[in-house]
DNA sequence: GACCAGGCACATC
DNA sequence: GATGTGCATGGT
């Protein structure tokens, strides 16, 4: 009965692998993803980027002038695509006014007030300013997702109603801070939900972290 | 046809 | 401050 989050880890990288996490060709397409995939299914969010980069148009200063209408068309295929249109051009003011639309002069921000600047766009809360930090800017920042929070509430690890900084924290406190633990981590978690613990069919039986 | 998916903001009490 | 609700597509 050993609970440890590093021996955790271990036997999900044993099970699984490596996970290969953020799935994109650029940085920029993580942030685009990290926003598309709030409370959506990721193949829908694959098809709108789709549209997105087939017409050339992933790109900051492009997407920023592209009409609202328009794209919320382009990205429909991700669901809530009139809202989601609207904060990815709020991030996307955020990033060009403050950053010039620069990756690498953003990702030269301290990682405690970029986090914040973050989450004062609004539609960017914890898991996509986290995800944002972890995935396209390489900060070494813990994500945690419902996947994250439903496995080791099952585990009995957390109580049901922890809030999202204190299951980071619980996350945080146990392991090395380290950017390539945290990225392969939580891509482990998202894969073991999506095999093992979904909603409906739990198959916690045959669960490789069995504790 | 119900249920679910890699959230978030806002209204209301 | 906690609880409820709208946002929406596509796969199982």
């Amino acid at each position: 009965m050993n609970k440890s989050l590093p021996l955790i880890y271990r036997k999900l990288y044993s099970y699984f692998g490596p996970q290969h996490w953020w799935p994109a060709q650029s940085r920029f397409e993580v942030i685009v993803g990290a926003i598309l995939t709030q409370n959506t299914n990721w193949c829908n969010v694959e098809k709108a980027i789709d549209n997105l980069k087939k017409r050339n148009l992933l790109k900051p200063d492009i997407l920023y002038i592209l009409p609202d209408r328009k794209l919320s068309r382009l990205i429909k295929p991700a669901g809530y695509y009139n809202i989601k249109a609207k904060r990815l051009k709020n991030f996307l003011k955020f990033f060009i006014k403050r950053y010039q639309g620069n990756i690498s002069k953003m990702a030269f921000a301290s990682t405690e007030s970029l986090r914040k600047e973050l989450l004062e766009v609004n539609g960017i809360g914890p898991e996509t300013a986290d995800s944002i930090l972890l995935y396209a800017l390489n900060k070494p920042v813990f994500v945690v997702d419902a996947y994250t929070k439903r496995i080791i509430l099952r585990h009995g690890l957390i109580k049901e109603d922890t809030n999202y900084d204190k299951i980071q924290e619980f996350f945080t406190r146990r392991l090395k801070k380290d950017t390539k633990l945290f990225n392969e981590y939580h891509a482990l978690l998202v894969k073991l939900g999506k095999e093992f613990c979904l909603k409906k069919k739990p198959r916690c039986s045959i669960c490789p972290i069995k504790l």
